[in-house]
RNA sequence: GUGGGCGUAGCUCAGUUGGUUAGAGUGCCAGGUUGUGGCCCUGGAGGUCGUGGGUUCGAUUCCCAUCGCUCACCCCA
């Protein structure tokens, strides 16, 4: 019978690995509350249509990345491949817009593209991300990026790549659109097979192709800034200005769309070099039209997305943060099976009075035990022989110095002890 | 979906121009110390050499297929 292992593109976190993920989430909580936003669990899958109406129908995403199946009812349901459509979808249905003012939203989960897994993408990945809904102030753009390039610097990360562009709205967008494909119709011929294939569909890509030749053929078209509406102009200019007023370190890249169809005005996208291929970190940008295009009134919106598994590859490529594993206050070592008895009752106890107590299950002598604890890292032991036990006392080492202490055995006064050599 | 690289011990990897019991380091277990960790010494356990098929007297090695991992294209967090 074959071995079964986890399905492609997926993986076990172990002991180790959840320890170093429960201080980032710790970490990721945190900076939400400091910055106002309130947490947001929405299901992880939904009907497929919310993607296909809030993603987009032609993004690669919907075409042909979701993991989407029938329920037993023939709907057709879909693990959610990113985060947003749910959030705007809660959004609606609980009218959180009926309480008014500006709704600050995050999210903390799992999301599942069926792509090829590679350096930093896998089939279900993790996503932090934010949503803020019922305000087109710049303000809140500023307030968005500050947060999700401050949090990397909080974590040490500080030579980021922050990129910044605004891709108009469906006034100045079409206008842009059709100069493009103007502009390029006539270089087709130099063009990647895949830029052939969007010219006419979805011609802004090709501003951020890879291929040198496609570069070529683009480098002098008319930058999308400057042929904004007065509108997406001046909002712009107005978030430009709010993030020189703070310390951080962006660039306008005329060049960076983003593949949802979704977005409007403002998008932007953190990038670390030490990722390959898939070098950023987190993206997003303002949407203003999602709401009402997911059958709301018109509400204007601004989120990001930020990967989990890609900040803890660079966290560990630059041993910028320090996770620290949980050591044992206390290990004691049994000697018999009388000693055993006895350390057994003490062991739960001294664990519901809250301290972390560890013991050996193996009836394993002192020498592997004092091995075991010292690989624990644990800097007290307290040795239970047959002649301890004769005397209701129990032998407290102290691993760095090796010095010995017979105290009695006795809950308080273990206890007592804990606390002075804490 | 396409292309490159790689699958040998828990982990990191040697190796075999096809040949008998497949190795190292590390980790693990035990002993050296009848009850004292870190250093050292000795010993031990642990492998269907990814899987299936083919060639061969004989395959971990050669061939084919397949699966998995990985990197890149693509896309994106």
């Amino acid at each position: 019978m074959s071995k079964i292992i986890v399905p492609k593109g997926t993986y076990d976190l172990l002991p180790d690995d959840t320890a170093k993920w429960r201080d980032l989430e710790t970490k990721i909580h945190q900076i939400f509350s400091e910055y106002g936003y309130g947490e947001i669990r929405t299901p992880l899958f939904e009907h497929t249509e919310l993607f296909q109406r809030g993603i987009g129908e032609t993004t690669d995403i919907v075409e042909k990345e979701m993991f989407t199946f029938a329920d037993r009812a023939n709907r057709s349901l879909t693990l959610r491949p990113e985060g947003t459509a749910s959030v705007v979808r809660a959004y609606l249905e609980h009218n959180l817009a009926g309480s008014g003012g500006v709704t600050k939203l995050y999210y903390y989960g799992p999301m599942f593209r069926c792509e090829a897994p590679q350096a930093g993408r896998f089939r279900q990945f993790s996503q932090y991300g934010a949503e803020v809904l019922g305000s087109l102030d710049p303000r809140v753009d500023a307030e968005v990026i500050a947060l999700a390039v401050n949090f990397y610097r909080r974590l040490g990360i500080t030579d980021l790549d922050v990129r910044l562009n605004s891709i108009g709205c469906p006034n100045c967008r079409p206008v842009y659109r059709s100069k493009l494909i103007e502009r390029l119709r006539p270089k087709t011929g130099g063009l990647c097979s895949n830029c052939q294939r969007r010219l006419e569909r979805n011609p802004l890509r090709l501003l951020d192709c890879k291929n040198p030749s496609c570069q070529d053929a683009t480098a002098d078209i008319p930058l999308i800034t400057e042929t904004l509406c007065a509108e997406c102009g001046s909002h712009f200019e107005k978030l430009r200005i709010l993030l020189d007023s703070i310390p951080i370190n962006y660039h306008l890249d005329s060049r960076l769309v983003r593949g949802f169809d979704y977005y409007t005005k403002t998008v932007f996208e953190v990038l670390a070099g030490d990722l390959g291929a898939q070098n950023a970190l987190c993206g997003g940008g303002r949407y203003d039209n999602l709401v009402e295009e997911c059958g709301g009134n018109p509400t204007p919106g601004i989120g990001f997305a930020a990967g989990v598994e890609r900040l803890l590859i660079v966290l560990e490529s630059r041993k910028t943060s320090v996770f620290h594993p949980e050591t044992p206050e206390l290990y004691i070592a049994p000697l018999g099976e009388a000693a055993q008895l006895a350390v057994f009752p003490l062991l739960i106890k001294l664990r519901e009075a809250g301290w972390k107590v560890e013991s050996d299950f193996l009836g394993r002598s002192l020498k592997a035990q004092l091995k075991t604890a010292d690989k624990m890292g644990v800097s007290l032991v307290g040795i239970l022989g047959e002649d301890e036990l004769q005397g209701r006392q129990i032998l407290m080492r102290r691993m760095a110095t090796s010095q010995q202490e017979m105290i009695p055995l006795d809950y308080d006064c273990i206890i007592n002890f804990l606390k002075t050599e804490k």
